[in-house]
DNA sequence: CCATCCGCAGTTTTT
DNA sequence: CTGCGGATGG
């Protein structure tokens, strides 16, 4: 492969990101731009025509099949190997660094990860442990705290006394919670990256080797870093030039820590660092870009960029008020026949929506007419009840000290051991300072159990320890049968004889399949067992459904997992105030834009056509609830937007003549809409309950609590929206 | 210690 | 309407 090879088939931006010089870079790819290929072909660039080593090249992305993808498109470009390079996930990285290093950060060789639902499970152990009332200091709340911190590069001593009651409780509980891990010799997902960043920190021969090492960083999704991860690779790059991509426009993980500010800051952070736009699309037809380009243009604050395509322009976007979420449901399900109809594919249908709960009812519409379906997210499979416990029985196998392991699994399957005998154990534990199953072995010794519960917490070390023996020196494979055998779990689960406990019986057999075709580069974890390997493995990818294009299926997602995909056809449902944007995001315009920014996302995911899909009411949580259409369809230019109008329904017509389009205009223009609170400074508060008139005439109609109905002018009322 | 009933809350997700 | 956690009875 020669120069002109790489550059075959790009278009002049791409080739400016491509050959770009070797100093910082941001390359800013609108959604179907060609963001992986400009990655790929860089790395190909840089290797066959810059001469850089492999070897010296780092590549970061978030998730594992992005790593995975990356990769083999790099081997295929340059057909050859990519085992030099270091490719992966940030967490993938960062855990290779601390395996090398497991010495200088004080870790045992073994360590396992903690996944968040093992590190939930420790957090409530230590309210337990400290007497901490759980109403008051929500589990889940704790842990945002203490993987917050982390995420700042706080350790418990650097949280200064702050006079605050409720500080000082979390302090106390994370400082609880640093000192099991380590007891444990377990990390979390944030500590893979803070340790892993202290490491290169603290020690400066070992950061000085690895700034040396790698000449060439490259990030994908880079709008999504959040802020350990930023502090990470910009200390592991030192000052070779950080080759970033990502589109600000497409940031939808706000809410998980990540900072948009790092791809807006960049060039500040990188003084000489270079701007590509990418606006080409590739992806959709015009009207689906104008569309996009539309509903972005609503929010602040942006790099700014405008998509473009040739070719097609396509149908115009298609937009159904259905008069309940059946009703939707039943015309989607119409839709895809229509489109199976006219010799289209399932499989080139997704279905977005904002949240999983929604899924439930337009599945039934399907499976009412016979089209098939997948449905992504949810319980993942290394996630699972039941192979979680399995791999608690491997990971006690494997080190004895892990107490999270101990714990979930003591009494899993059920061995009359209770809360009482567990609390004498972790008292035990504590005071003598020593992991549980030590602290057990200490109680048998001294015979300080009850005869019952000594019986059963002997069987059980027994149990593990027999099992450690025979199991030792044999085939992966056949260790976790075996331990899925002898552990019980196998015959605890097949017990229950419904559908979910075939499911579950099915997984644990699933699980000895994944460690049959596991396979592990024998120079990546060195000084490793293959089991270890494996546990390691287990925690950080956490099993993907894994394609499944070849089953004619049509695909159901969030709006969230669609990021990154295409599909000829996409029909986004749910597009009402409340559900999307979700009331959530009401209160902070940051999160409003998000939402919208998640709109856009959707939008840009459809290739040929898009149909967006409403519901005036839907039962939610039980309960009957009513809602306008989302803002974000009033946003589309309505010379975009075929209104497939419902017939009128008997009874009195909600929208008082205005079709749901114009609705959601005049919601935009006013920024105000029927159903939301406002206080007057005369009236006091009330609800808007109507609207009419657009820009300056804007009039709207709100029920005061106090004052009953009247009709106000908005540009004199000066109403104030309340939350 | 273990099964069953009641009350409550309830975006989005990767590692 | 679900699923989970806590309280209750066997």
């Amino acid at each position: 492969m020669d120069v002109s090879d790489i550059l075959t088939g790009l278009n002049p931006a791409q080739c400016e990101a491509v050959t770009a010089p070797q100093n910082a870079v941001l390359v800013l790819a609108g959604a179907g731009s060609g963001k992986t290929r400009v990655l790929t072909h860089r790395i190909a660039w840089l290797i066959r025509v810059e001469g850089v080593s492999p070897c010296s090249l780092l590549a970061v992305t978030f998730t594992n099949k992005a790593a995975n993808e990356m990769r083999a498109r790099v081997e295929t470009l340059l057909s050859s190997s990519t085992r030099s390079m270091w490719i992966g996930t940030f967490h993938g990285l960062a855990h290779r660094l601390l395996r090398h290093h497991w010495q200088e950060v004080r870790l045992p060789q073994s360590f396992q990860i903690l996944d968040s639902d093992d590190q939930l499970r420790l957090v409530k152990r230590i309210l337990r442990s400290l007497e901490i009332d759980e109403s008051k200091w929500p589990p889940k709340h704790v842990q945002w705290f203490i993987n917050g911190r982390k995420e700042e590069g706080l350790r418990p001593q650097h949280l200064q006394e702050t006079g605050d009651p409720a500080q000082a409780q979390l302090v106390r509980i994370y400082t609880a919670y640093e000192a099991a891990c380590c007891k444990a010799g377990v990390v979390d997902f944030t500590e893979l990256m803070l340790r892993s960043l202290e490491l290169l920190h603290e020690k400066s021969e070992l950061r000085d080797y690895y700034q040396q090492h790698f000449r060439h960083l490259l990030v994908d999704e880079f709008q999504d870093t959040n802020t350990l991860q930023y502090a990470w690779l910009r200390l592991l790059a030192g000052s070779s030039p950080v080759f970033a991509v990502g589109d600000d426009d497409q940031s939808i993980y706000g809410w998980r820590g990540a900072r948009i500010e790092h791809i807006r800051d960049f060039q500040q952070d990188f003084p000489d660092a270079q701007m590509i736009r990418l606006e080409q699309n590739y992806r959709s037809t015009p009207y689906i870009l104008d569309a996009a380009n539309a509903v972005i243009a609503h929010n602040d604050g942006r790099l700014g960029k405008n998509l473009w395509a040739e070719g097609e322009r396509g149908e115009i976007l298609r937009f159904y008020q259905a008069y309940n979420d059946l009703d939707e449901a039943r015309y989607i399900a119409d839709q895809i026949k229509d489109w199976v109809a006219r010799g289209g594919r399932r499989s080139e249908i997704a279905i977005l929506y904002r949240s999983n709960a929604q899924s439930r009812v337009i599945e039934e519409a399907l499976i009412g007419r016979g089209i098939p379906y997948r449905v992504y997210g949810g319980q993942r499979f290394f996630e699972r009840t039941e192979v979680k416990d399995a791999l608690a029985y491997l990971r006690l196998i494997t080190r004895r000290t892990d107490d999270v392991s101990f714990e979930r699994i003591i009494n899993q399957p059920a061995r009359s051991i209770g809360e009482r005998t567990l609390q004498r154990l972790r008292d035990q534990a504590r005071e003598e300072g020593v992991s549980l199953w030590e602290a057990a072995a200490q109680l048998l010794t001294v015979n300080e159990l009850t005869s019952r519960a000594a019986g059963a917490v002997q069987g059980f070390m027994r149990l593990i320890d027999e099992l450690a023996q025979t199991v030792n020196g044999l085939p992966l494979d056949t260790q976790v049968a075996l331990t899925v055998e002898h552990s019980g779990l196998l015959a605890f689960f097949a017990r229950d004889k419904g559908e979910r406990g075939q499911a579950r019986v099915e997984n644990l057999e699933e699980l000895t399949n994944a460690a049959r075709v596991f396979h592990h580069d024998p120079e990546e974890h060195t000084g490793l067992s293959l089991l270890d390997t494996f546990l390691a493995h287990a925690a950080l990818e956490s099993g993907e459904g894994g394609g499944g294009a070849w089953d004619d299926c049509v695909q159901l997602m969030t709006l969230h997992a669609a990021k990154g995909l295409e599909f000829p056809l996409v029909i986004m449902s749910g597009m009402e105030e409340g559900l999307f944007p979700h009331r959530m995001s009401f209160d902070e315009p940051g999160r409003l834009e998000e939402e919208r920014r998640l709109c856009y996302v959707g939008i840009t995911r459809a290739k040929r056509q898009l149909m967006l899909t409403a519901a005036e009411t839907r039962r939610l949580h039980g309960q009957q609830t009513y809602s306008l259409p989302s803002r974000f369809i009033g946003e589309i230019p309505p010379e975009l937007i075929n209104e497939v109008r419902p017939k009128p329904r008997i009874g009195k017509p909600v929208w008082s003549g205005d079709t749901p389009m114009q609705y959601a205009r005049r919601t935009v223009d006013s920024g105000l809409w029927v159903g939301k609170h406002v206080r007057h400074v005369k009236f006091g508060d009330g609800i808007v309950i109507d609207q009419e008139g657009q820009g300056a005439q804007i009039r709207v109609q709100v029920n005061f609590k106090d004052h009953g109905q009247k009709w106000l002018v908005l540009a004199y009322a000066k109403l104030q929206p309340l939350v």
